[in-house]
DNA sequence: TATTGTTATACTCTATAACTATA
DNA sequence: TATAGTTATAGAGTATAACAATA
């Protein structure tokens, strides 16, 4: 076992400063609502549907890191709400299939959402080769949250 | 008012993906806690805590994007469990400041929270260069929250 | 009067447990 | 038996409202 080395005390640096950085960024999203607008889960879980067309209960709960019954509350919202609509799966008699509604695709295209503009008007803020570090950022910090 | 350029929209697709991906991995870290561990909120604020010295409850809300009574909260759950200590402000009686106690540093150095653990086991696996990317994002990140 | 903090209460999101229907 | 989904209940975190003490 080797003592720690330069890069990985480096490393442990950089997790808990993207761990704090995150969560103080989620909380500050967190606030930039508007009455009646997506709550961000029923967001996540719309964008997730429109990415990769129609899914069960019980795999978007597994990409969005959720227990089935949690995603069942939120697919029930998002259906009253017109977004979605459920169809019975052709061959398995128990599962149900979520897809979006036109008006869920409406929605998507619609870009009006209080935390995305927040964002936006942070981020043009930025100069363009930080705004790359983010995009670039983005892509890795989803292939750490399926990893 | 021009149409949006090419910029533009790359710039509202780095927004947008930036988004998701913060709320996906807040999710997924969310789901790493062992019993007993430090919530999100008290670990972040005793960051500050340990970051910027004594504060007060006020401060602390407004840095972390809660409300005084949520960190209000925060702080007696820490308080109980030996982290920080509260004295009076020495010119205001109205204003207390809170400060890590010697077992609040020692719980700040232990380096064993799972959702921290996870992290780094998760950027352990990418190349240097998406590490240092990831590094150069917290601190953007930050930035963003704060701006 | 304005501000800091506290107490009481409620809301949102997610979890666990118990149940039904289907495989 | 095992799995997908539903229903009921509970917990964590944060919010709003009402209040007390101090500036």
């Amino acid at each position: 076992m080797d003592l720690p080395s330069d890069s990985h005390l480096l490393l442990e640096t950089a997790a808990t400063e993207l761990s704090l950085a995150i969560g103080q960024l989620a909380r500050r999203l967190r606030i930039e609502v508007n009455p009646g607008e997506l709550s961000w889960s029923q967001n996540a879980a719309l964008a997730r549907l429109e990415k990769a067309g129609a899914m069960t209960t019980a795999d978007l709960a597994r990409s969005e890191f959720v227990k089935p019954q949690s995603m069942g509350t939120t697919l029930a919202d998002l259906e009253q709400a017109g977004l979605v609509q459920r169809r019975p799966h052709p061959t398995d008699g128990r599962q149900v299939l979520f897809a979006l509604t036109d008006a869920g695709i409406a929605a998507r295209r619609k870009r009006s959402l209080a935390r995305r503009e927040w964002l936006l008007a942070a981020m043009e803020r930025l100069d363009p080769a930080d705004r790359q570090t983010l995009l670039a950022a983005a892509a890795l910090i989803k292939q750490l949250a399926e990893s």
